[in-house]
RNA sequence: CGGGGUGUAGCUCAGCCUGGUAGAGCACUGUCUUCGGGAGGCAGGGGCCGGAGGUUCGAAUCCUCUCACCCCGACCA
């Protein structure tokens, strides 16, 4: 393509509102446009890219054996009546209705929809296992939508749902689907990892969550330094410490910890390690009841373990003030298990301690050299906190080190929680009904193209993989409209290159050297080839890599080789 | 939804406190010079100062109400 007739929409300034380095760097390259709050424009050159990685997905799940269909992104409220979700499913779902005062929704996920259809299209055993995808726009309408198109309230989703007589089979496609994702992402090009997820709220057994690793992403995965153990940190076990709770040496004291409330502000006060002291949760429990979370100082709760506990309202939410005051009559900030009569968890590592401090339910005071059992009831130990960098790994091989992750795709096992709501059965080879067993399979296209940002660029702007460049190579002549020799010495090549195979964009502007050089790079093109009378004379064209150091000279007639060889097609 | 912040040219922002003819840089148009790292000169076009109401002789500026957007907390591909 030549430039001339390409928006080339790049910007010297940053726009304000953009805060992550693909953000900035998507509206800056001319890739993208907000339209409002969550909503974006795909320019040319985006939707090139864009386009390349629905490709590649397209391409793997056929190989697969997965079915491409296409469902409306419009759905009717009663389908998801009858999967009970579209009272549970809350704000984020996108609700209207039609001129006959009809309810639907915008679709944020399909699995109502593909179910139907299939409850209706299969009938016999013999037509599973089978599995449908789809490459489409969702819309959920996030509380917060932020950092562009890494969380945009309308986005592109491939997402796929698989059908089986049995677990056996449905594990079977699983596993088919793992390798088919991990193809994806190695052909895109990507530093990825899959590793453990919660099911969340989609439900069923199995599930793992795939991840680019970025300092930017959003998640924290937890990986073993002698294994290839890889969780999510949210669902990452802490084990309890090997190490028996030490003997108590302190008596209980009350001391005076006026105005600090933090775990930070208190041992700080107090002279002691955050390690040394617990904190005190209150959260809200089924029937307006409160229950205590205890951890150590230096952990962090986890929400989603802590969810799971029974007696504890889910999502999880804090007490209000209000509600501690009348438990514990004192503030959050001056909290702890000692003469508690609401239930208490309490972790691991914090029950391992002795000489502790915490809170003394006592405005202004704190107690030190508490001991479980001597001054409080033996601890009911429970795994609630996040796992940090150096705990032991889950499996028990090595310690854990903790990266940072963009979840890019989520496969799960889903089990039959849809099937059955929604009745969708086939006969078995007895002839008796049985309800199928489902997968579902999700890749975030357009959150694929934001990642592969955050991961690849510099300070000249996004490095895009080879394989899903908007353009592979560049072609930038010098004084194209001056030179002769240049021009057309840049129109063969031109017309070598794309009868090659190549994308080639041809930078046929009557723009200076300077701007020239600096759209590309801000827009990431991996390969440059510039031509200019200097090379010309001796028979040679520059070539720079968009990650080099310089460019280098490569005799005319070995251009082609070369490029064969150093750019990556498939 | 709570807390904080911002709305002035296509973009980045000044002006507001202390009311008195609407500004800069970038971008855009024309032209001349320049031409291997976002060039320079000259001449231009472009604004209901987010919206509504009020105070005032006079409001971008002060007051009230709204709307939109952004940032910090609970979701998800």
């Amino acid at each position: 393509m030549r430039t001339s007739q390409l928006l080339i929409a790049t910007v010297k300034e940053t726009p304000a509102d953009a805060e992550v380095i693909s953000h900035k760097l998507m509206l800056r390259a001319g890739l993208i446009r907000k339209l409002a709050a969550g909503l974006y424009t795909w320019l040319p050159i985006g939707l090139r890219t864009l386009r390349k990685v629905e490709t590649i997905v397209r391409e793997e799940m056929n190989r697969a054996g997965a079915q491409e269909v296409l469902m409306p992104a419009v759905q009717p409220a009663e389908l998801w009546q009858e999967s009970e979700r579209w009272d549970k499913y809350g704000p984020e779902l996108l609700r209207f209705h039609d001129r006959h005062q009809r309810e639907f929704c915008f679709g944020p996920t399909h699995e109502e929809v593909i179910t139907d259809l299939i409850r209706n299209e299969l009938r016999s055993y013999k037509q599973l296992p089978s599995n449908f995808y789809q490459i489409q726009t969702k819309f959920r309408d996030e509380i917060r939508p932020r950092f562009g198109i890494m969380r945009a309230r309308e986005f592109l989703m491939k997402d796929a749902y698989s059908f089986h007589l049995d677990d056996e089979s449905l594990h079977q496609t699983y596993k088919v689907m793992h390798e088919t994702y991990c193809r994806i992402f190695d052909r895109i090009g990507l530093e990825y990892r899959p590793v453990q997820a919660d099911t969340g709220s989609i439900g069923g057994n199995q599930s793992h969550e795939f991840h680019v690793l970025a300092e930017s992403g959003e998640d924290a995965i937890a990986f073993s330094t002698e294994s290839s153990y890889a969780a999510n940190v949210e669902l990452a076990k802490a084990l309890p410490p090997e190490d028996l709770r030490p003997a108590s040496q302190h008596t209980l004291q009350t001391v005076d910890t006026p105005n600090q409330h933090s775990i930070d502000e208190v041992s700080t006060f107090l002279k002691v390690s955050p390690q040394q002291c617990v904190k005190t949760l209150f959260v809200a429990g089924d029937d307006n009841s409160v229950v205590a979370l205890v951890l150590r100082g230096d952990h962090e709760l986890n929400v989603i373990k802590a969810e799971k506990l029974d007696g504890i309202a889910s999502p999880l939410t804090f007490a209000s003030e209000t509600a501690v005051r009348q438990v514990a009559n004192c503030s959050p900030g001056s909290l702890g298990p000692v003469g508690l009569t609401i239930p208490v968890y309490v972790d691991h590592s914090a029950a391992a301690l002795a000489d502790f401090v915490c809170g003394a339910n006592q405005d202004g005071k704190h107690l030190t050299g508490v001991n479980w059992g001597r001054d409080c009831p033996q601890p009911n130990c429970v795994d609630i906190r996040n796992v940090v960098e150096g705990d032991p790994s889950p499996d028990g091989k090595g310690t854990l080190l903790i990266k940072r992750g963009i979840e890019v795709g989520h496969i799960f096992q889903l089990g039959k929680k849809y099937s059955e709501a929604m009745n969708a059965t086939v006969l078995d080879a007895q002839g008796k009904a049985v309800v199928m067993t489902m997968g579902c399979y999700g890749i975030g296209v357009s959150r694929v193209v934001a990642a592969a940002i955050e991961q690849n660029h510099d300070d000249k702007g996004i490095i895009w993989p080879d394989a899903i460049a908007p353009f592979q190579i560049a072609i930038l002549p010098m004084n194209l409209h001056r030179s002769h020799a240049v021009q057309e010495a840049a129109e063969v090549l031109y017309k070598e290159l794309s009868e090659l195979g190549f994308d080639v964009l041809f930078d046929d502007r009557n723009e200076r050297p300077g701007v020239m050089f600096a759209d590309m790079e801000l827009i990431g093109i991996p390969h440059r080839i510039i031509i200019g009378d200097r090379g010309l004379e001796h028979g040679i064209v520059e070539y720079k890599g968009r990650r080099d150091e310089s460019s280098r000279e490569i005799p005319r007639p070995e251009l082609l080789a070369f490029l064969k060889t150093t750019v990556k097609t498939e």
